[in-house]
DNA sequence: CTGTTAGCGCATTCAA
DNA sequence: TTGAATGCGCTAACAG
């Protein structure tokens, strides 16, 4: 029934095989294979020769099972297709490159039964170590999950031996962005908020709200609606406002993807930009240096946050000790707004 | 320090621990973990609930390593930041979730010897199947790998027992795209092509050119250039065709990306899209609903393609046949394209 | 229906 | 320096 003979097929071989042809046993190989020893030169050669015609690549599982390790690094994103997250992934496979670590990515879909589900399938295929991207699962959730695993979390802040974080100041992010606005002359500024139950949507309003302050200006809650950082939530909030009938002049959208819904809402009404309103976003999306026109921005380093978790939890899993440092929110001045004439 | 009482850790707790603590041999809890064979249900009920105290998830690398699958589809992508493989990958997700399998995804960058490499390290780690995206591999050695691995491959044609594709008619998208332009009138039509090397672009171009053709146009070499799939490209190219000074009322860009490009170049120039001058794109980006205008293009309907590549790459790892069918290009009429006055 | 046992492919003792 | 032997945790015969 079943077919004898078969090429070599890669992921057929084995140590057994190898050692064989080269008339060495399996431990010389794996020695070779691992470096764990030394070995004769002559039968170091008689093994590679033998590794290389049998095109042979050791079994991972096998060797997983055998150490406890598997050499894979779980990285539990909201969705593989938010722009938000591309270049944090990027970030985080560049960073693996090379040190036989592959990230397993899933999707937690915005929501924290999912989250916790996703990371239970993620232990099950005994990832070494977790990067958890945003996320709604409460940190003491994260904490525990980190006693047994490795955690570095993004967009969030806890202490703990075997979790770190890396967060960036996002009410500070807000607090740049309406700045800007302000040196520009503006005094009444909107603001398309986040979901309320997400973190840096509220910090990004508690910006928004202390450079008002700052500057003297009163916070007008009229000028504040509600968005879901997405395109569409961004355009319906942008209605809500205009129907409102408070008069503004600039608006700061708590992210690039509702200023993007926002761009689109003030089109529809013949409304222009920078002309008539100023814009501003946050993220730095890479698509926002070619929204027309070029968005301005508060930029987050999101593909330097994927390098530095993905470096760190390799640290994390060395056992060693961590600290990160990000860089800071930039303010990324493009052609969305300008001086209130 | 706190008296800490170690809960059992998830991934520490084996088949034997539940079996002892069951009072049954590790066979019966296999046989229930897997619904392999009837049990009593005293016996049943009593292992269930030790599983559920230990929290104990069966080591994957041990149940690969024993059944020879690792319940594991690689996903060979080119770009895990580009937007327009996002899609596609939440599509490959979808149909993933709950079979068991997880994705493993990796990035090739676009590069023959990449993918290759990546291939390997995708078998090191015995996956069950391939997704291919795109890629620059020939399909010999596409067909050479599947050999030894199932492999569904998009974005390309090819015939094999142990692999199916999944392609789209690149040079009817181009025709329909041109199409829709002659029949706003348009006569002078400008194209931004791909990647000379690339297959897409290459078909989308012939589809325009076969589209000129079929309503008596003449093609002219002058109003083609070359860009790279990428904004800059795009961004670039139309820069240096309005350089050239040949008059052209509309624009064809050979992707969605190109076209954000070609329109940031327009705007800096002050030509207003669509009165001055219609555009169309190819592949329809999600955000494509929110530029200003909003961008009429060809849909690819991508997200199917990730559901129908992860569900034929089953049925081939299970060994049915499989046949792959798909929506086909649309073009989806939204605000850059308007009839010539 | 259930328990015992033999490997899956590999890394690692322990002897030689 | 090398080889033989021992599991890692699990599934699947094979007996009972």
């Amino acid at each position: 029934m079943n077919a004898r003979k078969k090429p070599p097929a890669p992921g057929t071989t084995t140590v057994t095989e190898v050692a064989k042809m080269a008339g060495v046993s399996v431990s010389t190989v794996s020695r070779i294979l691992n470096g764990s020893a030394r070995v004769a030169d002559d039968k170091r050669e008689a093994v590679e020769k033998a590794i290389a015609a049998l095109n042979f690549k050791p079994n991972l599982f096998a060797q997983s099972l055998k150490r406890g390790s598997s050499m894979t690094v779980g990285v539990l994103v909201q969705a593989v297709e938010s722009p938000f997250f591309n270049e944090t992934l990027r970030g985080i496979e560049d960073a693996l490159s090379g040190t036989g670590y592959a990230p397993l990515i899933v999707s937690g879909h915005w929501n924290a039964n999912e989250e916790a589900e996703r990371i239970r399938l993620l232990s099950a295929r005994r990832v070494d170590g977790l990067i958890l991207l945003s996320g709604h699962l409460d940190d003491e959730e994260v904490i525990a999950f980190s006693e047994h695993l490795p955690i570095i979390a993004a967009g969030r802040r806890l202490e703990s031996p075997r979790a770190a974080s890396l967060r960036l100041d996002n009410v500070e992010g807000g607090r740049l962005a309406t700045r800007h606005l302000i040196s520009l002359g503006h005094t009444r500024i909107a603001h398309i908020s986040g979901p309320a139950d997400h973190i840096d949507a509220v910090e990004r309003l508690s910006g928004y709200r202390l450079a008002l302050e700052e500057a003297g200006l009163a916070f007008d809650p009229g000028l504040v609606v509600q968005g879901d950082f997405r395109e569409g939530g961004g355009l319906l909030a942008l209605n809500q406002l205009l129907d409102r009938g408070h008069p503004f002049s600039a608006l700061f959208a708590s992210n690039d993807q509702a200023a993007y819904g926002a761009r689109l809402a003030l089109y529809r009404r013949g409304i222009r930009v920078p002309e008539d309103i100023s814009l501003i976003g946050f993220d730095d999306l890479p698509s926002s240096s070619y929204t027309t026109p070029p968005l301005t921005t508060i930029r987050q380093p999101v593909y330097e946050m994927g390098c530095q978790a993905a470096r760190a939890l390799l640290s994390l899993i060395a056992g060693k000790s961590v600290s990160l440092e990000l860089p800071p929110l930039e303010l990324v001045i493009r052609e969305t707004t300008q001086r209130l004439r």
